[in-house]
Order: C-alpha cells, then sequence, then structure tokens
DNA sequence: GCACTACGGATAGCAGTGCTCTCCGCTATC
DNA sequence: GATAGCGGAGAGCACTGCTATCCGTAGTGC
C-alpha cells in the first residue's frame, strides 16, 4: 500500500506519517522507484503503536524513538527487554527537593524489606524517590506508611503483567507487550485507581446512598445533592 | 517576606513566581504600597504545591490551576472534594479508538462484578476505556483477564489512601492530602510498579541470579512518620 | 537627602514540541 | 495527455512554560 492508504488505515494524517518519518519512529516505505514507495501491515501496526505510545500512554515523540529502539534491538532475555524499556520509558525526575538523600534511603530500605531484586539506583527507583521528598516537602512525610500496601499491591499487580507476558511465545510479540502492557497498563492502573477511589470514599463517606450506581449520573464523582463544583 | 525571599525559600525563580500570579495559580500578595507587597507562608506552602504538581506529577499550568479552584472551594464533604479534584486532573482522553464501544461494555462490566459505587461514565472510566480499547487495536486484547488483579490491588491501595487522608483533622489539610496523594500517589505507585516489574522478571527469567541488590542498604535512620518538614 | 538595589506590573520574546503547509519534480492511472 | 497522488525537504505555526526587559516607585544604608 501507499502512504494514503496508510493514512486511511490507520487514522494518522499523510503528514504526520512522513513526520514521523523524519523523526525515525517509522520505517521508511520500501521505495519502487525513486519516488514511490510501498508500505505493509508491519508499518500500520508500528504506526497504531506509535499513536498508542503518545495519546494514551502520553510519551513524548523522543521518549517513542527510545522506546522503539529498544523493541527493535536484537532482543537478549526478556528481563533485559524490560528493563531496557523501562529505562527509556521512565522519565527523569526533573526537580531536585530538599529531602532527596533521606527518600533514597526510604527507597532503599523498602527493596531491602521486600527483598526486591532491583537495584536502588533504578530510574524507578530515583523517580521514586523525589516523589517521595516531594510528598515530604508539601508536609505529607506520612505518606512513608502506606508504602507497603502499595508495594503488596504492586506485587499482585507485577505478577499478573508477568504472567500474561509470559504466555507470548514469538519474540517479537512478547517485547511488544511488555511496552504496551508497561506503558498502557498504567493508565489503566492510574484510572482503576481512580475509580477505586470513588468506590471507597462513596462507601465511608456517604452511608446512605444503595449499591452499585453504574450508568447513572453525569460526570463528577458527586451523587448526592448540595453544593454543585462550578 | 517580599518576592525575593519567597523565591530564594522556594527555589522558584521570581519571574516565574510573577508567572504563577499571573496564571492564576498563585494568589497575589498583599499589597503595602501601591508597588510593594507582601507573601506569607500560605503562599510558600501554595508554591511548593504547584512545583510538586507540575514536576512530580507531570500537570499542565492549565490543569493545576483546576485543581487548586477545587482545592480553594468551599469543601463539602470528602467524597465531593475527591470527585472535583479527579475531574481536574484526571485527562479527557483524546484518542478515537475503533473498539471504545466494546471497551466501556468491558469497564460497566467490571465495575458491576466487583460491586464499585463508580458511575460508568466517570473521567476515570472513560479514559479506562480508551485505554483498553487501545490495547485491543495493538492485538494485546487479552490483557483485559489481568483486569480483575489490578482491580483487586487497587482496592488495596485505595483502601490505604482513604485511611490516610481520613486522618487529618483539618479540612484544609485534608483537601490539600487528596490532592497531593491522588496525584503524586500515581507517580510513586507506577515506579513502584517498575521496581515489581524488575524484581519478578529478575526472579522468574534469571535464576542464576542470588538474593536481592539493593545497593545502598546502609540506611537504617529511616524517619517512620517523619511529619516535620525541613 | 542621595545613591542603589529590589520591587510590582506589564509587555515582549524565546526555546521546545508536535505537527502542518508548501513546494518540487515525478509517477501511476484513467 | 490530463489529473491526482506521491516522496522528500524545508519552512511555518500554534501552543506551552517560562524568561527578559522596561518603567516608575519603594525601601535601605550612608
Amino acid at each position: 500500500m501507499r502512504i494514503g492508504e496508510l493514512s486511511r488505515e490507520t487514522g494518522v494524517a499523510v503528514p504526520t506519517i512522513k513526520f514521523y518519518v523524519r523523526e525515525g519512529l517509522l520505517p521508511a516505505g520500501r521505495l519502487t522507484s525513486p519516488n514511490q514507495a510501498s508500505y505493509d501491515d508491519g508499518h500500520v501496526r508500528r504506526l497504531r503503536l506509535i499513536r498508542g505510545l503518545i495519546d494514551v500512554g502520553g510519551l513524548s515523540v523522543a521518549t517513542v524513538r527510545e522506546v522503539l529502539t529498544a523493541v527493535d534491538a536484537p532482543g537478549g532475555s526478556v528481563h533485559k527487554v524490560l528493563g531496557a524499556a523501562h529505562d527509556a520509558i521512565t522519565p527523569v525526575p526533573t526537580g531536585r527537593p530538599e529531602g532527596l538523600p533521606e527518600a533514597r534511603r526510604t527507597v532503599a530500605e523498602l527493596l531491602r524489606r521486600r527483598g526486591w531484586r532491583a537495584e536502588a539506583d533504578h530510574p524507578a527507583a530515583e523517580a521514586m524517590a523525589v516523589a517521595l521528598a516531594a510528598f515530604q516537602d508539601l508536609g505529607q512525610g506520612a505518606f512513608v506508611e502506606v508504602l507497603d500496601d502499595y508495594a503488596e499491591a504492586c506485587e499482585r499487580v507485577a505478577d499478573a503483567d508477568l504472567a500474561y507476558v509470559g504466555r507470548h511465545a514469538d519474540v517479537e510479540e512478547l517485547v511488544e507487550s511488555v511496552v504496551v502492557g508497561t506503558v498502557l497498563g498504567d493508565a489503566v492502573l492510574t484510572a482503576l485507581r481512580r475509580l477505586a477511589h470513588v468506590d471507597r470514599s462513596a462507601r465511608r463517606y456517604e452511608q446512605h446512598g444503595g449499591g452499585p450506581v453504574a450508568g447513572g449520573g453525569a460526570g463528577a464523582g458527586v451523587t448526592e445533592g448540595g453544593a454543585d463544583p462550578s
């Protein structure tokens, strides 16, 4: 197929496709003439992946490029592929909060306590330390007390993720499932956390309400009359 | 204090503070003369909150403004404040994937199955549906099979979050803990998920490796309950 | 009083991101 | 042979998040 059909197939505008090719996210089409090229299903698949990472995962074009480089690298073990994907995805924290060294110790202690085989200088550990230091700066230092609950929840999620990823026999498919599962899985997880918050706060603070309310009211988690947020 | 001291106190450049005031994120100082103003601890606190939401939470200036509007609104119940914060924080999904209607049904079914008191048209439910539809488009439709694991993990997290939030007696403090806990909690949760991935994949795919590898494990002085702002 | 720095307020500018537009010569197709 | 579309390259554009400059005034040390 040519670029127009690729565009129609994926819903991505032609100039945008050209832009992705220029930026190295999408391989160029196979030239059939000096100025004609043909694209195949691999391009469709790759383009859908790019849009998913950008639109749903919220990744930047530069980050997507890194991720795809990791995806395309002749993969070693699953562990290494996952590590490469993590390195590409995990954003380098920008801020330099005050309590960072102490937060780093808190993270290292958590890893030790749970026996996780992860280096204390892993990008994700650093990102977490920055977040914990921000909690501290905001007077929410007591948040560290829920970390073990978070960690246990994450163990459960990670077990499910690894089991899911592990069932892919084909290597390329597996690598892609790692990337998709990691990036889009974040989106699913945070959305679910929000929904669980709504449920838990409804149960805790709105005793009177009946059972589940699937499909009812408009927008906000406000099912009760009263002060309407403008 | 005047703007220079506020800048020194928080590490935010003076022109940036002026910018935040213009953008309505930070209230202007109290004028002591036609062209002199004074700032107080509330400004310091608010400025720290803004930077935390932007730097660690990754929120845009516009989103921070919405969140702070919700924070400043004369709060009703915790449930309402949480709902308002959610509405401000949860990004409106941009993409229009193909399998969206089916994904919406999947989400509604999950809510029903778990008995969560959350509306199926909540922004987070819609965000989740978009993510699930993206999974489907990318040939990862089987991801729905791990949703219950995710949901159980989120119930645990949400219980911990609500318990944490619930211990704040002061209303303003409580509202701020909701916002901070929601936004920065996301960052902590995704970072922990990464670390759990590393651990689980090390255990599963790297049999030879020894025990945990927490590098800087010397830090014993982890301040539990460290509510003292430095 | 006087120099000097910092201030408040306003406007303009600037770097980065993610496309989008335009142009060119060419080619497949009717 | 007309016409639509193509590949490739460069310029442009809208938006975001600051940053720089200017102006007239206020506080401060001498």
